[in-house]
DNA sequence: CAGATTTCAGTGGAACTGACATTT
DNA sequence: CAAATGTCAGTTCCACTGAAATCT
């Protein structure tokens, strides 16, 4: 059991979490920061084109941005090339907000990565890569790609 | 984004539990499976060394229980040396459930799997594990260890 | 008494679903 | 017309919490 990878996954994903959500405290939430994070770095985009590009539900994309939005961090524009779409952008404030984010993620990260190498972190997050695209062909969990 | 572990493990824990529960379908939940295997490998044991053995909330496992025993998968026998503890076993039927799932389950992490070589799958289980084995020990999410 | 085991009820987060109006 | 976008409401699963009864 404690050689299947699927049961194995599920627990590092769990002591991932438990980390990140207890490093970042009640100012943001794990799927807020990540959503910040795909706006600084895909550039202003729809919020569909941006919840594809992470993998994050659209009916949820609505509630973290209206949360991002209440905070500053990002505007919301209209595409005039396609008025269904708005456009989505970072603001100065999200760009500040980001790093400072970016450096308790990081802290929690070294934290879940303790036992192992450099090279092992780089492996790890190669395979992790590795499938994550594979799947992100085959396994659309609606609305993904 | 895509290179940070705590965002990779969240999106291949995701595309693990989807294909398993896939796999399984309605006949056996993803949880019930792993106890199910626990009890088979560890032997008769108290229903906590196992929820503690498996990383499953001792809550839960009132329930996980109760559903394998009524369909006859494993047994709650009293524990003569401290009668607090009920022991659970496997049952004949157990051991053939799980035979047969074992099967799906291994079919399902070959799909899992199946951008990764026979070496690079061995190299992420062993990786996991050092990160579960690190972490079981020093981020109790309570009742574990 | 403190501490462990089992049980139950309830909470909260996160991913997902279905429906709708609007626009292309 | 079919298809895509953004919004909202509701569901389901899972991990976890708190309290209680029983026993060491």
């Amino acid at each position: 059991l404690w050689c299947l990878t699927s049961w194995l996954v599920g627990h590092v994903d769990g002591d991932s979490r438990r980390l990140v959500t207890l490093s970042f405290g009640n100012s943001t939430d794990r799927t807020d920061f990540a959503v910040l994070a795909g706006v600084e770095q895909y550039g202003p985009l729809s919020q569909a084109l941006l919840g594809r590009r992470l993998g994050v539900n659209l009916g949820d994309m609505v509630a973290v941005l209206k949360r991002l939005e209440a905070r500053g961090l990002v505007v919301r524009g209209d595409d005039e090339q396609d008025r269904r779409r708005n456009s989505i952008g970072i603001t100065e404030a999200g760009k500040k907000a980001l790093i400072s984010l970016e450096g308790t993620a990081l802290a929690a990260q070294d934290e879940l990565l303790k036992p192992l190498s450099q090279e092992e972190r780089q492996q790890l997050v190669g395979l992790l890569q590795t499938l994550v695209k594979h799947h992100r062909n085959y396994l659309p969990p609606k609305d993904v790609r």
